[in-house]
DNA sequence: TGTACATCAGTGAACGCGCGTTCACTGATGTAC
DNA sequence: TGTACATCAGTGAACGCGCGTTCACTGATGTAC
């Protein structure tokens, strides 16, 4: 158990947090296989007894964070519920809060190139995550008169580019540097006045 | 000025020209300078002739696409005057046409992990391009009572941050994968809705 | 409890590669006389 | 118009580097007897 010894102990889950923290650091440009090695202690041709290569412990980085990403997201909407509308709202806050606490796996899923359908496995995760998104939109949707109804997953989807482009633009410091405004406050307010469109919002309130 | 001689002619431009289409085929981490140099017929060393480095030739080309890009929002913009709530949605719409129709230009401003505060001439020109979207949404801006009021830096931000949420997420073939809609038509719903939360489109249309 | 042995996680040396960058050079171009 | 010359864009060879990956190996571990 310990990692004194021969034998690691637990190299597997040592290299994906190491590859979580130099992509973190560096970027998905800046991670390398030999580095996240020597910060486990061991050969990079030890990585090869866990993964078959850079790329797939990319892969498994990124299969955790949507697991992460996921239960994140599921916890945000049962602590909404019965509210339709606080559980919409949970989750979009949900994904801020995760690309803030988790930037490691952010990266890896969103910006490392890594696509998600590399493999099925993490392709199924990714699509539980945005399953959990639009059974959310849906349970807003009954709230809203039928002829003027768009699909869930259209709204779903609008929620989702909202928080990601907010995150992208002003909560990482790439291209926007300094944002006008907390990224918090933007993705509030900007689905706030969302959601007050949609008639789900009083328009006093 | 034909490419034939010893000299090239305008080997800067070419190499620029290189440079993005390699980066729109291979992605920001495929970009080799040695590579861009190979295209444009000429040894790496010549690269040094006209930029400072690999990194500074990608800027370079992010450079030209904020002045596309904000040509292309002005142009936008202008199209849409005098009505305030048409030069609005014109420049969301330009930010797709303009992420699809030069990716390449795309890429290097937003994807490449170059920063804009690189160079003071870049950080001019992308402040330049956010001003546009700010003086539309300030005309916008107008139209709603005084009182519930947000500030227009504020609802361009929301407006931007939707727009390359929806390019990244849905428009580019990255990790959403089949998108359930048209991007186009998924943003202009999206500032549809958006723009009826703020009381600037009546509830019937 | 003690010994023999199979397993297999990690070693260490080596590889080929393409990269960005440097340097002294060369030869095409355009200008001065 | 013709010659001498300065300029400087591009050459080609070389570099050191770190990378991902391979391979035969070794030695710690745990199991069978």
């Amino acid at each position: 158990m310990a990692k004194r010894g021969y034998h690691h102990g637990n190299l597997r889950k040592a290299l994906v947090e190491a590859a979580l923290a130099l992509i973190e650091e560096r970027g998905p440009t800046g991670f390398a296989l030999s580095e996240a090695a020597k910060r486990a202690g061991v050969t990079p041709a030890a990585v090869y007894r866990h993964f078959a290569g850079r790329e797939d412990l990319i892969a498994e980085a990124a299969r955790q964070g949507y697991a992460i990403f996921t239960d994140v997201m599921q916890y945000a909407f049962d602590q909404g519920q019965p509210s339709a509308l606080a559980s919409f709202e949970a989750t979009g806050r949900a994904y801020l809060a995760f690309a803030r606490r988790y930037p490691g796996h952010y990266i890896a899923m969103f910006e490392s190139g890594i696509s998600v359908n590399r493999t099925p496995e993490l392709a199924a995760i990714a699509a539980r995550a945005r399953a959990v998104l639009e059974r959310a939109a849906e349970g807003l949707s009954r709230h809203i008169p039928p002829e003027k109804r768009p699909p869930p997953a259209m709204f779903s989807a609008h929620v989702w580019a909202l928080s990601h482009g907010v995150v992208e633009l002003f909560a990482r410091n790439s291209p926007g540097t300094q944002s006008p405004f907390p990224p918090e406050e933007l993705l509030e307010t900007g689905i706030g006045i969302y959601l007050r469109g949609l008639g789900l919002i009083a328009p006093d309130e």
